[in-house]
DNA sequence: CAGTGGTCTAGACCACAAG
DNA sequence: TTGTGGTCTAGACCACTGG
């Protein structure tokens, strides 16, 4: 990877700089919560005034790709997913209990050719496999959601055989894969629970249920994951906030 | 409304002139897409710095609260919700109809004493009243979405009387009642369409359907709109982009 | 204490819009 | 041409952290 910033570009010099500690945090040059140089340095290094770092620093901070504390330094921010987790409101459960995560039991799992929908959304070669795995979300034994997880099979090797029963998934992509999730498309449709979902959701046929397809990316708006979610709908709402 | 900085508060100059620039565009001092005093003006008028300025300017357009064009000026934004409807996917529709936007028929409205639930979500008082309107909306006439809005009387005195069968109503909040809406919670849950739902909606009862409780907000996160609606399942796609 | 980020200044020069 | 915002510089001083 060459360095430096090429002050005849018309790009503005903060700009390119944020462009090139956002690949160095891509390459895992620079790490998650680790220290990143202090403006002097990174002012020196690239030869910009502290004035430009400070702004392309800013702007990072903004986009959430950085944190920044007065005294200590500034660091790699990790890609947090807690907000995605928090639009599952459980209701219908003790206070106490907001802050529980439910496990999960994987049902199956398995290496296959992908359909022509999982390809195109994952932008897959025609060669390329996934990884499929079925499971089951539940809190307290109660079963809440059922999830189909499709992860390309090159990225993820191995996958198949971690424990995920009380793991959060992004943390593991993020650490065993160098794969940290920046961000996800998510559809939500209510629909109808049919026999065999009621079966193994616990409830009967006919039964409100919440249909979620997520797709989530890493850096550089890669797709990386796809999962198709069906809630129980007594025991899920969904909360977001639409700014 | 006092004016000036106070350069002895711990409170960053940067930040009491976002304070203060906000607080002109909630009182309707600087309007909609109206210009607001150039950096060299407000450097001069509070006696800051031009960098001071630009750093509250950059800020406020980090906060969608105005838009700067280069050679013209800085303008108030406009607190668009266009993002908010186009979170309702339609699908099974043509192609060139995705612009479309349903029309609605009022079904009932009247004045009354709210129930305790929407009075603390409005935050009323106790002798406060509600203004209630129970709607249909449709596209090509056929049904899509009940919807049932909660106004606060005494700000939207005479909203009964508006047509609203073609408008959109956050336009209507901003226009007539000077109240733009600038954000809004938002509550998914699938449920099953009971037979006066499903007879309005012109679907089977048991079907599934979306029930959406939002509760949207002016300036100062002041609550100014309740509405809790139900859209037919196979004509509803919820799309959201998580961050 | 030295080193970090946070605020603020007073300029310079550029790109763009509009008359 | 004038006035606007956009970029960039080279400082100053402050508040906070940690040894």
């Amino acid at each position: 990877m060459k360095d430096g910033l090429d002050f005849d570009s018309h790009a503005p010099l903060y700009f390119q700089l944020m462009e090139l500690i956002k690949a160095r945090i891509a390459n895992h040059a620079w790490k998650q919560d680790e220290t990143i140089p202090s403006e002097n340095e990174l002012a020196a290094t690239y030869e910009v005034s502290v004035g430009t770092v400070k702004k392309a620093l800013s702007e990072l901070v903004n986009e959430g790709v950085l944190y920044r504390r007065q005294g200590k330094g500034t660091f790699v921010a990790r890609p947090d997913f807690k907000r995605s987790f928090i639009r599952f409101f459980r209701y219908g459960l003790g206070a106490g209990e907001e802050g529980l995560f439910p496990s999960s039991r994987v049902l199956s799992s398995a290496v296959t050719a992908p359909s022509r929908k999982i390809r195109d959304i994952l932008r897959l070669g025609s060669q390329d496999r996934v990884l499929v795995i079925k499971r089951l979300r539940t809190l307290h034994d109660e079963p809440l959601m059922l999830e189909d997880l499709c992860l390309p099979e090159k990225l993820f090797r191995g996958f198949d055989q971690v424990d995920i029963s009380r793991e959060l998934l992004y943390p593991i992509y993020d650490a065993k894969y160098n794969t940290p999730i920046t961000w996800a498309d998510e559809f939500l449709e209510p629909r109808i629970a049919d026999d065999e979902v009621a079966s193994v959701l616990n409830i009967k046929p006919g039964e409100a249920v919440i249909f979620i397809e997520r797709i989530a990316y890493t850096y550089g708006d890669k797709p990386v994951e796809f999962r198709a979610s069906i809630g129980r709908g007594d025991r899920f709402r969904y909360h977001i906030e639409i700014r």
